[in-house]
DNA sequence: TGACAGTAGATCGTATACGATTATACAATT
DNA sequence: AATTGTATAATCGTATACGATCTACTGTCA
């Protein structure tokens, strides 16, 4: 059964989008008025839905003053690694001795996918669902409904410099790497392949906001 | 500076101590009308508060339906332990180099006032408090912010037999052998105790919830 | 000139009102 | 007896309206 949406549910996927795809830049505010006229509705679920943004880290919310899209400093961002690091393991590892063929074969596919896609913004939603599609074999769901929100948190930024560099085709050796140690169910191998691929993310990510700031 | 709270943290606040409190049982709806009334307020900073408590997983929201306080199945307890067990080890490692001694001292008080605490919400509330006064070393804001609603979320099941068994003597053995190797700087010790300690608890609820279901 | 008070406009926060959706009770039908 | 249909009540969802708060600007006074 497909959850019937409500408004505020819509505003939060539109919103969320936006920031994601930078159309809504770091510490801009999000007036309410505004959002509400654009959209053609009232302010009650923009207000809701900027609390469910809260909650998934993307917003700041100061009472009588707004919500603005929140900043990720350096000292944040490696902050968020190192939980993804810690909790992706966990979920890798109880992956692993359940990952079906066709479930590895779906991985692959979005990995092929990835090969050829050229919109960043669009590669690091297809990066999230190959993490996703393996980490679903855990049978967590609380697990992945934590990771979610902070991948998307990173990847915001992520896109600001995926186009220079080559990080998309080591970041595509090491996914490939990955699926391969699950595949012959070596999990310490896979486990170590995913912590430095994380860890390389983060150094990338880390760098880059410090230059920036 | 004190954040100036608006209407629907200030309801957040009342609802999840009273859900916490067992005033407010699992499964049972949260009608806005009757908490308007309750509160002498409008239902639209009960809404805001309900979408802020779906986020940290005490209430689940049907579309056109309302807010029901969430049950906890062994599964989810148990999932919820696995996170638990992953971050507070790595929040614990990070936080003991940066341990002060003020800080332990303070952590120990809240371990002598836990001895003495008869009401066992008060004592689960303590028993985050000492947690997190070791985790707050670490630096790890965002992390702190993950595990606090999970340590709330698993608490208020917590409370339905802290009264009967040995539970709380073992568990202050456990804290203050964790204290005490924090104090001595001995990481590997401190982690594999914090890891029995929350794995007894894991054990010890899912057994529980299971007897119930 | 610089600090401050006062005011106007922008924006937020929430009470009220009402249409939309869902639940309930009960009659009609098979 | 079980099922379907319908009226009614309960509840949710959101548009509108307006008071409260904040921001920016202006003019006053030292």
């Amino acid at each position: 059964m497909v959850q019937a949406k409500n408004t505020a549910e819509n505003v939060a996927d539109y919103l969320r989008m936006a920031i994601l795809r930078g159309e809504i830049k770091s510490n801009e505010p999000l007036r309410q008025d505004k959002i509400a006229l654009e959209l053609g509705i009232s302010k009650i679920p923009i207000r809701e839905a900027l609390v469910q943004l809260k909650a998934e880290g993307l917003v700041t919310l100061h009472p009588n003053r707004g919500a603005f899209v929140s900043t990720l400093s350096a000292a944040e961002a490696s902050e968020i690694y190192t939980i993804r690091i810690a909790l992706e393991t966990v979920a890798l590892e109880a992956a692993i001795p359940r990952l079906t063929p066709s479930m590895l074969i779906q991985a692959e596919n979005t990995l092929r996918v990835m090969d050829v896609e050229t919109d960043v913004a669009r590669w690091t939603e297809l990066n999230w669902q190959f993490h996703a599609q393996l980490y679903q074999a855990a049978d967590m769901p609380h697990l992945i409904s934590i990771l979610e929100p902070l991948h998307v948190n990173v990847s915001r930024y992520l896109v600001l410099y995926l186009n220079n560099l080559g990080f998309q085709t080591t970041s595509q050796n090491e996914h490939y790497g990955i699926l391969d140690a699950c595949r012959i169910r070596n999990a310490t191998h896979a486990l170590d392949l995913l912590r430095v691929h994380l860890q390389s993310a983060s150094t990338t990510l880390a760098t880059f906001l410090m230059s920036e700031m």
